[in-house]
DNA sequence: CGATACATTGAGGTTTATCAATTTGTGTGG
DNA sequence: CCACACAAATTGATAAACCTCAATGTATCG
């Protein structure tokens, strides 16, 4: 049952919670992991005078490709992929965001991917002409959000090594890698992984399709690289043979 | 002839040159491009104190992946690829970078990529330990900083789509767009761009094998897209026509 | 002028894509 | 709770794009 078409918005007063911060942070699920974590209760306050929390039903888009970039977001809760599309369909997800992270942040004036959220998203809004300002005016911020660029740009390296020269099987392992390391909620502490994407998304995230990604989970599943848990949720028994094989070991 | 094995290393003094600019920085090429580009002569000055510049030869590395990341450069001159390498000698460059680039500042404690200098390269370099001092300090620094990662960001998710999606001949049209938006020195006015990198590289580059490039680059010319310059120089009489494909037109 | 590195071209093989059918999973209504 | 409908995932057969290996052509530099 889809929620409202238009995404909700949530309470924006600055009245403190516990610890001084104000309320919305107080509770917030991204609070150690965002761009905000280790910001002082002060600063905290001023952030959060401007900002808004929205919730988008899965298939929602938070923005489109094109369109003017005005709000930053943090990920409070769910999964994002954002992705770029070509004019006759062929799609390519330039990235799948958890909580923490922080999207929607361009060089220029349009967003150049399009981000949507695969199951019930939260987030946490903030108007891009206030940005500027606000890491001018709090270093801390700044080195925040430099740290949260420097992940994305070397992500985006291992992404580029992935899709240039790793077989379908090689991409498949760091896929599920990396879903172990960043996707908190989704791992569980003994190598059971619940994909929140289907295989389309991970197709189109790993340059493949659908077809040769559901082939590569079979073959990874007879080499007892993954088991089949739940759904198609996978079963990791051993972290370091998957390692192995998506550093492209012979 | 290369040079010496030891990067040469400049001057460090701080003696102002005109309009009151640090001497290196008054006649720096990337001074209008580069991080430091709209800084007030007495935040220049500041940096200055600790930089210094640096000279490479053709081939020789600034660093290493897995080497510790204990220098930022920002490139003055020529034109430096990084790159990724796996155990078996499969390697994907992550970008070229050109005067004005900034590189060498990743999230980790080591440098996740190899960068090696295509030709000659002048460099300016600055320690890396004083770097989130001198951003909390100058928020114009940090803001400048903050937008050369966002054109990063922008430019890995373009190689993406370019990596997961696009067709040899596709990869091949926007590698010259790129080069002719990017690199200053490299593009004539009217369409004749000078390539400053092997075919290996553009190959590495864009995850083909060097065959396959040099198969589009005829097929490119036998279509009428681009023509042969002097070398293996390029001219490209209709940048739309390129453009249209580059983006994957039907 | 010859040696070397680089680029191009050709023949054949491999991986992955495409098209089509089948199976599995999921949610809904009886 | 089961049956049905629909979406997603898997499997199979074939084709296309690109890779590999090998040979030839071209530029550069001593």
């Amino acid at each position: 049952m889809p929620g409202p078409q238009q995404a909700s918005v949530g309470g924006c007063g600055s009245a403190d919670g516990e610890d001084g911060l104000p309320v919305q942070c107080a509770d917030c699920m991204a609070r150690h992991l965002a761009v905000c974590a280790g910001l002082t209760p002060d600063v905290l306050t001023d952030l959060a005078e401007h900002l808004s929390r929205r919730r988008y039903s899965p298939g929602q888009t938070l923005f489109q490709e094109g369109d003017p970039a005005e709000q930053i977001f943090t990920v409070t809760n769910g999964v994002i992929k954002q992705y770029k599309l070509l004019a006759d369909g062929r799609c390519q997800v330039t990235g799948f965001y958890f909580v923490g992270d922080l999207i929607g942040m361009p060089q220029g004036a349009d967003y150049p991917v399009t981000a949507e959220a695969l199951n019930e998203v939260s987030v946490c809004a903030f108007p891009r002409s206030r940005m500027q300002d606000l890491v001018s005016q709090y270093p801390e911020l700044a080195q925040r959000v430099i740290l949260k660029f420097q992940s994305e740009v070397g992500r985006g390296q291992e992404q580029m090594l992935t899709l240039g020269r790793l077989t379908a099987e090689e991409r498949i392992a760091g896929f599920l890698i990396m879903l172990m390391d960043k996707a908190p909620d989704c791992a569980d502490e003994d190598g059971r992984l619940a994909l929140q994407m289907k295989r389309g998304d991970i197709a189109d995230y790993l340059g493949l399709t659908v077809e040769t990604v559901s082939r590569s989970f079979t073959k990874l599943r007879k080499a007892g690289l993954i088991e089949t848990g739940a759904g198609t949720d996978v079963v990791i028994p051993s972290r370091e043979r998957l390692e192995d094989l998506a550093a492209g070991a012979e």
